[in-house]
DNA sequence: GTACATATTGAAAATGGTTATCAATATCAT
DNA sequence: ATGATATTGATAACCATTTTCAATATGTAC
């Protein structure tokens, strides 16, 4: 539910000594209702349609206000702009791109975690976080060729 | 040697019915010797030191030039800008980046390889190339808490 | 070798996503 | 309610990278 984010979210601003606003609000509420991996411009869209009023600036703002809430987690593929993503208990994941039409899958993999771990333990290197993404075609885009390119961007 | 560098660039340029240099000559030799995973800002200053006259949109076109050619690779971390990698016959390799003094260390993990591949196979997404990069702290900045912070830009 | 079609270059302007500025406005403790 | 100040919206600024364009260099045809 979006009561979890709300408290959140009240709970971070009142412990930074920050106000809660309606635009807040309103760009959470988005957020959350958003589809996973949103791009800042797609959630300005989606913001702009209930709430003409609310600013491009705002929406930068709130959702750099979000990561540091710990409700949105920031995610830079190789497409050029930042994605945010709702941060909900569910662990970490990684990252499926397809590079034709622009879909995003998520995996876990404990294995290569751990893996992961124990590089970086031979080079005595402290691991704060990691990115793994790989790139190449869905399954629906192997097979068009020539086809797709879904709306994306 | 550079010489395998010159033959491919050349090699490449005839091919496409592109020209060769004095630059793009200038930029490679200066590029191969340059540390790995060189910024265009990098490159651009040590190229501007040995010939004052080659200008930046040229650095920049011809790290593209390379990356085309298949003599270098773009890599796209954290930090904002691109960085080129001479890409010798050495095979794929991923990245240990320190978020406090910027050293990149660089590993390679068959095994994590495979389960990657085990990964994209349950997910039918055919895989086309990946980044995996860890993000933390090395051996040195752990122990210099509030020291360190080398050149790196 | 010379001339020509055109690829390339350098300098500066343009791009594009994101951030900073600033006056107007809204929020919250008193 | 009132005042101190956090927040907002519009717009300008940022900054790495790309384009533009006139001047120049290169490879090919002769």
């Amino acid at each position: 539910m979006q009561k979890k984010a709300i408290d959140q979210l009240t709970a971070y601003l009142t412990g930074q000594g920050l106000r809660s606003t309606s635009q807040r609000d309103a760009i959470l509420a988005i957020f959350v209702e958003a589809g996973r991996h949103v791009s800042a411009e797609e959630l300005y869209a989606r913001v702009k349609k209930e709430h003409p009023g609310i600013g491009y600036a705002t929406v930068y703002r709130t959702l750099r206000l979000f990561a540091e809430a710990g409700l949105a987690e920031e995610q830079r593929f190789d497409d050029g702009f930042t994605r945010f993503e709702y941060k909900n208990s569910s662990g970490h994941h990684d990252h499926l791109i397809c590079t034709r039409c622009g879909a995003i899958m998520e995996f876990e993999n404990e294995r290569i975690e751990a893996l992961q771990h124990d590089v970086a333990r031979r080079k005595k290197f402290k691991v704060l976080s990691h990115k793994l993404e790989l790139y190449g075609l869905c399954e629906r885009c192997q097979g068009n060729q020539a086809a797709s390119k879904t709306k994306q961007k």
